[in-house]
DNA sequence: CTAATTTACGAAATCGATTTCGTAATCTGA
DNA sequence: TCAGATTACGAAATCGATTTCGTAAATTAG
């Protein structure tokens, strides 16, 4: 049996209370009692037992990390994210509580938040399920401080921790502009990923500024990530009459794919394309040639999603909290100046 | 505030003892009762009070996950581990708790123990920390179960999960064998790492078994897993009078930074020289060529670690639960026919 | 020196569930 | 029909802490 309050109580002859005051750092302890308090703590080993104290204290100093991804397909992104976060929680007294199950089981979370076994919930949901609105408003009306990760929303109400696509594929393409090409490919994924409109934006933009006319040949839309289509999507690139002399793909496996492609065919990269991936996943930094890629900054996005969860429990702020971090453009050897001029 | 089990008992007149009863089914209450109850649970949206279940019950249903490797380093083997473990975990009703700074803390260990706040404790702690063995016995007189991963205990008494790795040296040496080679390199690391000790004597007892005489200047022992030793090894193999046709690594970083030296001297593998890496990390896939490797079922452990865990919190089995899987011997591009023969 | 204040402690309520035990009411059997 | 068994429920204890409030004793002020 562990040691109980009861226990130190009985031992020092004193009250359960003027214990749990000494410990609690209460003024009205004389300090001959709190440090004979707490050398009993010391000599009988006691730890207040967390159930207890929970339920008294009508709190838990858990988070709840809610993750509905796929682990292998995003190893990296969670292997980076989640010790960001729990180095954070951590040094606030907190930890981090995993849930894997709870993909589009409204009920789940809904008894989540009623068992109250967790203060503050961050969800990490891919973009492309669209039911999260409804989410957050499940949990705001449960009370239950919530922080989304990685995705943006434009209704006003959400927390959330993203990163800045628009300003990522700006770069990007402008570091393909500035290397010469005029003809930028660009392989997007269908709308229910909500960042794609943000990374066409991004696209788009750097096109507009170097006066570069926007030509809708050049941007195909894979139906899903399936290699399948990137494979068909990469030869319609290819099979124009003016083919792109650089090539933007939404993700690094994307673009990692289509290095193969260019292998089998003996196109040279970057001598005669460029190829470009987007989320600096560990695997583009190990190809031949290595991948020219935006590096998003996935452990400050954890780090930060867990510092706003704790001010929205702690500090209660009436309005939400927002963050859109800068993302980092990483030029690799798959890129290259534009063979054509 | 949330509802609670007395205003359920207020909402149908009944005491709070009957409504427990019949949301846990207890025979003695009148289904008629019990269907009252879980009609007003539906309406009222009772879900019960973590905290207050957790102190009456004497546990929690959580489990902590004790995390003490470099997340980075070991991405997807924590994010092949993780959900595997947490499926398990969940499908028995249990969560995971991740605590990630507990290295070298006993103290946190102990009251992480006397809180209670967990039922049970995986340890994943990385070979070559030596002190684990007294962590095992802190435990064990808090009495709290667990469970170490991926680790093995010569000593008795200590719970599990790891991977063969006699087996898969063993297999990995064979296969080079079976290639023709003759002269096989290995790179081992110091013997805090205790898988060393396996691993070197599968590729021993497969050279024995091949009638292969054992040379020891074949065999190099890195100081640790930084870079600037390997390369001095990988010098030291080539530079040997008859160098060995064929080198096994002790990890795949160490083998894939084999393939950009050998890349820098122009020395074509495999056709020149077989290389192998050991833990199957993704990163091995996508190399030029290819490593051949072993794979660890990484994701099994994790079950198995949470399973024989659960087996240890709920059926309190005198024998400690120790188990050693099987690994996968995975062949891609790096190795191939000896040159010499 | 007395009154007002401060100090240091304890009794008891509380958090929200579960569980034990006691007991009317109903049912069963001979 | 009546003792004994069964059914269905409630009162109260319990888990182990925190917190409120009351109050002697000690201290300060006038």
């Amino acid at each position: 049996m562990p040691v109980t309050i009861k226990d130190l109580s009985n031992e020092l002859s004193l009250s359960r209370s003027t214990v749990s005051k000494a410990l609690n750092g209460r003024s009205d302890v004389s300090s001959a009692t709190r440090e004979r308090v707490l050398r009993a703590v010391d000599e009988l080993g006691y730890q207040p037992s967390a159930a207890a104290r929970n339920l008294r204290r009508q709190r838990t100093e858990k988070l709840g990390l809610v993750v509905n991804y796929p682990f292998q397909r995003v190893a990296d992104f969670l292997a980076e994210l989640i010790p960001g976060m729990a180095a954070v929680a951590e040094d606030a007294e907190y930890n981090l509580i995993l849930y894997t199950s709870m993909a589009g089981n409204e009920q789940r979370i809904k008894s989540l938040c009623r068992s109250r076994e967790v203060d503050g919930i961050i969800v990490a949901w891919p973009p492309g399920s669209s039911e999260t609105v409804a989410l957050s408003q499940l949990m705001a009306d449960e009370q239950m401080p919530h922080v989304f990760l990685p995705r943006r929303f434009s209704n006003a109400g959400i927390s959330f921790v993203a990163a800045d696509h628009v300003q990522g594929a700006r770069a990007l393409t402008q570091h393909l502009i500035s290397l010469g090409h005029r003809r930028i490919g660009f392989e997007r994924l269908p709308e229910v990923y909500e960042t794609d409109g943000d990374r066409h934006a991004g696209y788009a933009g750097a096109l507009r500024d170097a006066g570069i006319a926007y030509d809708p040949s050049l941007v195909i839309s894979a139906k899903s990530t399936d290699p399948h289509y990137h494979t068909r999507s990469f030869r319609t690139f290819l099979s124009q009459p003016a083919p792109p002399t650089a090539i933007l793909f939404f993700t690094d496996p994307m673009a990692i794919n289509a290095l193969s492609l260019a292998k089998e065919q003996s196109i040279r990269i970057p001598q005669d394309l460029s190829i470009a991936g987007y989320d600096g996943i560990l695997a583009s930094g190990v190809t031949e040639p290595a991948l020219t890629t935006v590096g998003q900054a996935v452990s400050d996005m954890g780090r930060l999603a867990v510092e706003s969860l704790l001010q929205l429990i702690e500090e209660q702020p009436r309005a939400p909290i927002q963050h859109t971090l800068p993302v980092e453009l990483i030029v690799r050897g798959s890129t290259g100046p534009n063979p054509k001029i």
